[in-house]
DNA sequence: ATGGAATCATTAACATATTAGATAGTCAAC
DNA sequence: GTTGACTATCTAATATGTTAATGATTCCAT
């Protein structure tokens, strides 16, 4: 018997309209030789001259770890530096390299320019609405959320 | 010279907005010894009493390839069975096992607690205009969108 | 000064995402 | 009845996500 819940699943629902977008920025960012993660890494030093990995962690949306290979692999390639803080040895430094800068010279408008394409195609009031509501999503500020108690039994074995 | 780009960043404000959602159900879901996903595509074919990948892959959001592995571990532990269709050698049917039924049976209702709660905690109001935005953004029809002309250059070893 | 808590980054182990390509089965035209 | 286009799934290679634990510093109260 198919069991359906009351209520459609709201993630899924984001991933879903997040795809519908960025599907249409993909193409330009696979393009330069970057991957997703990297674009958004390099737009958010490019706007601060330098970040420490846990503001990019904060701004980017990438957990701690994620970042550690993402960042090492950028090095590699010469689109980013690392160094570490004298004040503070825990902390590092990240920055952009002549090789990134005039990469992000050339792929930001491209972004800008889609952007408006898209802009134009969904209509910008349903843009609007969307950072609107977004953005209550994001920043309301809501006190400590109830969690449902769990039944105490974990592993799957025991089923 | 910090170069910031035009407008925000709107794909990453869908994953902030989900994570803000997900974090309080992804507690459930792992609590059992389900991964987010495997989660999703239990829930999935609890619907239908049976689905084949390619309908999961649409349904879920996941990738063919990822799909796979995904149902290999599933189908390890005993949660889903995999058939080769008769009729058509090529087509797979994926079905519930007694294991996963029962464990949905528990999950499901915790998921729908939860939901009521964060239903509280974020407003009525602002969920419907989640739905209704966010349906806009997916299921409205668009012609196809123009992409942006890109420049001849590949390789990030030209920069 | 010193030992313990807190912080930042990393590593390890596993699961998933992404792109490209391979495999095997179906089907229609010839 | 074969060929060739097409479809559904899977492999392979690499990048990232996720959780837990480690290592190295710093900070703070004693």
């Amino acid at each position: 018997m198919p069991r359906k819940l009351a209520y459609r699943n709201l993630p899924q629902l984001f991933l879903r309209a997040r795809e519908e977008l960025l599907s249409h920025f993909r193409p330009i960012i696979t393009h330069f030789g970057l991957t997703e993660q990297q674009w958004r890494i390099l737009r958010a030093i490019a706007e601060t001259e330098q970040l420490e990995p846990r503001e990019i962690c904060e701004i980017c949306q990438i957990l701690s770890p994620s970042l550690t290979g993402v960042l090492s692999r950028m090095e590699d390639v010469g689109l980013i530096t690392r160094t570490r803080m004298a004040e503070d040895q825990r902390r590092v430094l990240v920055r952009m390299t002549p090789k990134s800068e005039k990469l992000v010279a050339e792929l930001g408008p491209l972004i800008v320019e889609q952007y408006k394409i898209i802009e134009q195609a969904f209509g910008a009031e349903l843009i609007n609405e969307l950072y609107t509501v977004l953005d209550k999503v994001i920043s309301i500020e809501r006190g400590p959320i109830p969690q449902v108690k769990l039944p105490p039994r974990k592993e799957l074995a025991d089923y």
